[in-house]
DNA sequence: ACAAAGAATGAATAATGATTCACTAATTCA
DNA sequence: TGAATTAGTGAATCATTATTCATTCTTTGT
């Protein structure tokens, strides 16, 4: 007998699949999924098509992988505030705002990650995503109910309130046309818009003017 | 000389142009925008491919028309209810709620509206359906500041926030997965949810709770 | 009735990219 | 070293549909 797959070759084989996402994820960073050419990434990669289907079953496949690495890498910063010392309120106001910034510093890719029209397997991975932004923010809610710093109510409905009040307003900013234009115009003060979202998001959450 | 386009054949090709757009309508509401396929569509209209061409540039073209029709329709149920005598407060939650059911007894089409990944120009016309809820409901928060029964705020961005926060409560509901358990679950009530959904929004505006 | 013009047809084509697979190159270990 | 086995290659293929266009059918006005 001979050949075994041994080690050294498990990890060769790991750092090629890892580039290939790596290659995958910069392609979607440029120019959304849509710029992300199976042929294009195997060039990035530094390796030939076929050796993507040797890593991955599909297309699909590949690119629901890396949005959800992608993915991940958000909904952590975000868990990491929530989880700060503080109350319930104030963690969520800071998890919202360090949601809208990172998103506004990375706007391609935030708008792929938010808003890019996806194939049905990424587009699943994408509620998977929304629904974890909803599961820590209903989280927060029910600690904030016990505080009693936010009044009893639907924690789940409310927390998917806030994903879609905060994505919404990302969108038009994101969006690849206002995006461009916005790059010119560096003075475009983007810390109002988060202030609006956050105001608005407290309120619905709390009742309560500040 | 012969031939010139009377009267007779321009209306026969305006009613061949509308049953085209509601034959592709009818297939959109069956099976969202990708299921309506050129071929599909021509044979339900009763017209060879070829002459939905001879209509229309390209099927983004009629796409994108269809789904401004659509759209239309559902902007001005809402711009109805907006339009009714009362509090600015009281016809925004009329006004939400409209929203709401229409979305839940029509979910394919109002996924297809709201969610279903689109091409670009379909998308574009997506934006401006989202941008005529929120100038509507911008409207309606500007009469409620100046009536008193909403405090100053920023009206664009808090309607971005209603929008937004009412179309992603209603994707998990309407999303083609939960429809289909939904529909054989006859007794699930869909009150609550659009109860929750006001109630968030109506808060997040006003800052009252009630 | 007939010529001129336009409308309709739908099989054939085009375009796009993902995916395959016959082949070559590397790796392993006796 | 060499037989066995797996990894890598990339040009060719496939799949999917939108779109075209040479042809046929209709309409019109003299």
């Amino acid at each position: 007998m001979a050949y075994r797959e041994t080690e050294k070759m498990r990890q060769r084989k790991a750092a090629a699949r890892q580039r290939i996402a790596e290659c995958t994820y910069q392609c979607v960073a440029e120019g959304g999924f849509r710029n992300a050419k199976i042929t294009r990434v195997a060039q990035l990669a530094g390796v030939a098509t076929g050796t993507i289907y040797r890593h991955y079953e599909s297309k699909e496949d590949l690119f629901a992988e890396v949005f959800r690495k992608a993915t991940q890498r958000e909904v952590d910063k975000v868990a990491e505030v929530l989880a700060t010392p503080g109350t319930a309120t104030a963690r969520l106001e800071k998890a919202l705002r360090q949601f809208a910034e990172r998103a506004l510093k990375a706007p391609v890719m935030a708008w792929s990650l938010i808003a890019e029209p996806v194939d049905p397997k990424v587009e699943e991975e994408r509620l998977a995503y929304r629904k974890a932004y909803a599961d820590l923010f209903e989280q927060a809610i029910r600690e904030g109910i016990e505080e009693g710093c936010i009044p009893d109510q639907d924690a789940r409905q409310s927390s998917t309130c806030l994903v879609g009040a905060i994505a919404e307003s990302l969108v038009g900013p994101l969006s690849p046309t206002q995006t461009s234009q916005a790059a010119a115009d560096e003075t475009d003060n983007k810390d109002p818009l988060a202030n609006t979202i956050i105001r608005f998001c407290i309120q619905g959450l709390t009742g309560t003017r500040r």
